[in-house]
DNA sequence: AAAGATTGAGTCTTCAATCTTT
DNA sequence: AAAGATTGAAGACTCAATCTTT
């Protein structure tokens, strides 16, 4: 009779996996959106420069940039031009690495360090807000959890009894 | 001493509400490159097109721009040219408002219509491939129910004793 | 030939400015 | 003037092609 019921269950959005994938990129769009104008608003810049120099600086010494590439989940000439968004206020350096002509090694800056330090309590107090405000601690300790199964890059370990 | 140990506390990335940002963004982020790529692969549209579609499709009558930008969270600008890219297609027809000249109505065709079923089948093998192969219905289940808290746009209602 | 990285061309996004109707 | 929507120009992303070194 009512067609309109018949439309939603075919559209059907409704198993468990699925409701749990709308509502997590409900999330990241929400809180992501949040961050991002916070940081435009004190004169910042976007929080993927922030994952790199980040990246930078928890690795002293230079990384290459195939090492970024995967650690930041970037398609290699996507990364170059980031790195060349980055190079340009001198907030990275890039020299030629001795150990592979190919290569070259990216290096993060005394202002490098300086932004990323300055991005990082904005950061901090709109993730705490946006998150922190909505969940109690033991509630974002079960979240965290559980958003660690889904976080790694591996396949599920040992799911239905798969083999490394 | 240790320099690496001050310099990791204080990038400090910590807390528990931190933590789900993290883990929250590295899984959206292997997720929706899943989905993108197995898209792609079978020659359908982007993701953000199924958003559209489905969208249009849950209300059986033609939308405003206005409506759709609110649901979907985009910004006006952005939301023109998206449906430019899906009216060349033809996958939506849009008519003027004879309620309001400013307006324009938007409507799904056959066609899109006929697209949006054609992607969902692919669409949901992903994500139910990568999420539920990683989480039981137990943990799928307390998982949704902790990102609504996280999803929702408004203020959080009552955070502090919150109520149905 | 393969790996590390960059570049040209085309597409998409962003911002501010614009146009039309209310 | 404000609301709904679109557009020009500049910036960023994507793909394939390229360059250099291994």
């Amino acid at each position: 009779m009512h067609m309109h019921i018949d439309c939603e269950m075919a559209i059907g959005a409704n198993s468990p996996a699925f409701q749990v994938w709308v509502r997590l990129v409900r999330s990241h769009q929400r809180i992501r959106h949040e961050v991002e104008a916070a940081l435009k608003s004190e004169g910042l810049p976007p929080l993927e420069w922030y994952d790199v120099l980040l990246e930078l600086e928890r690795h002293n010494e230079p990384l290459r940039a195939r090492d970024l590439e995967q650690k930041l989940l970037l398609a290699q000439y996507n990364l170059s031009r980031l790195l060349d968004r980055l190079e340009k206020p001198r907030l990275i350096i890039r020299r030629p690495d001795p150990a592979d002509g190919r290569s070259r090694l990216i290096q993060i800056s005394d202002k490098g360090l300086a932004t990323r330090r300055n991005m990082w309590p904005v950061y901090r107090r709109v993730v705490e807000g946006s998150i922190g405000a909505r969940l109690t601690a033991l509630q974002a300790n079960d979240l965290a959890g559980l958003l660690a199964l889904l976080a790694s890059s591996d396949e599920p370990a040992s799911a239905h009894g798969a083999s490394a």
